[in-house]
DNA sequence: TTTCCTGCAAAAGCTTTGCAAGTAC
DNA sequence: GTACTTGCAAAGCTTTTGCAGGAAA
């Protein structure tokens, strides 16, 4: 909780109590939720918390580096604290799993280096990070 | 032309001339347009030509696997009719672009194919397909 | 005490849907 | 003739915004 706070003071950001709920959902999800499920989730800690709210202050997070809004194709965006390179699988029924950071890792260790600095030089980017995305057919079966 | 008429009718799809204008805009296009961007461009061929038949044709060509729906964090969702695996940049003014296909075939191909089979086993799903995004800083710079 | 944050409600996208008329097969 | 498609308008979602009161620094 005192780590909270000074996690939003290093990164700018005042420190409200809806905020630190918000965060400490959003830190201890595995589930990448949308904003209204963290308002939910939040709603149970904090009665007074309003949907808007919720959507600032992802948008408050996400411009200070505390989490990463998700792509995705179906429903309302899904946000992430887990700032590391790791690779999600997407399944049939629309939710994200991330996948193990050992075999996440080596994907992503795997990838030739000299080849995305071909790709910059070719298309004149600066490739910031590799999104990796696993599309699986079915939803998990054994992982929750 | 004609070529579209056989590919619906292979795709059991039936043939009417909003959708042959949409998918010819949409095969033709390489900028990934949303539902609205190509509206307006098949607008200039098609004078009566409805959003909501945008929307509803393209859904029917995503589940008849004439092309596909792509993932993004902003403004709405965009459209692509090239179903080969290849790779997009997203740039950070919310474009997609194609990464050259021989440049995102060997990328592609650089990915350990034990590791995937591994993934599967541990998550218990079966990997349909492999999503790579390439994350810009900038945009594009000479490319259009 | 200044600046930022919050809740509420309204508005603004994007997408889907109900329906009557029209078209493909 | 039957089943599917279209345009229109309305509704449904997700997300953003204006504003007045309240809290952080």
């Amino acid at each position: 909780m005192c780590d909270i706070r000074t996690l939003f003071a290093r990164h700018g950001l005042r420190c409200t109590k809806q905020r630190l709920d918000i965060y400490a959902v959003l830190a201890e999800s595995k589930s990448h939720p949308t904003a209204e499920e963290l308002f939910w989730q939040a709603r149970g800690t904090s009665a007074d918390l309003s949907l808007a709210t919720v959507y600032n202050t992802l948008e408050a997070f996400c411009r200070h580096g505390l989490c990463r809004k998700l792509a995705n194709t179906e429903g309302g965006a899904r946000f992430d604290a887990d700032l590391s390179e790791h690779l999600h699988v997407a399944t049939a029924d629309g939710s994200l799993c991330d996948v193990p950071s050992d075999l996440g890792a080596r994907l992503l260790d795997a990838m030739p280096k000299e080849l995305l600095v071909e790709i910059e030089e070719r298309l004149g980017v600066r490739i910031a990070r590799v999104n990796i995305e696993l599309v699986a057919d079915e939803p998990a079966s054994d992982f929750e």
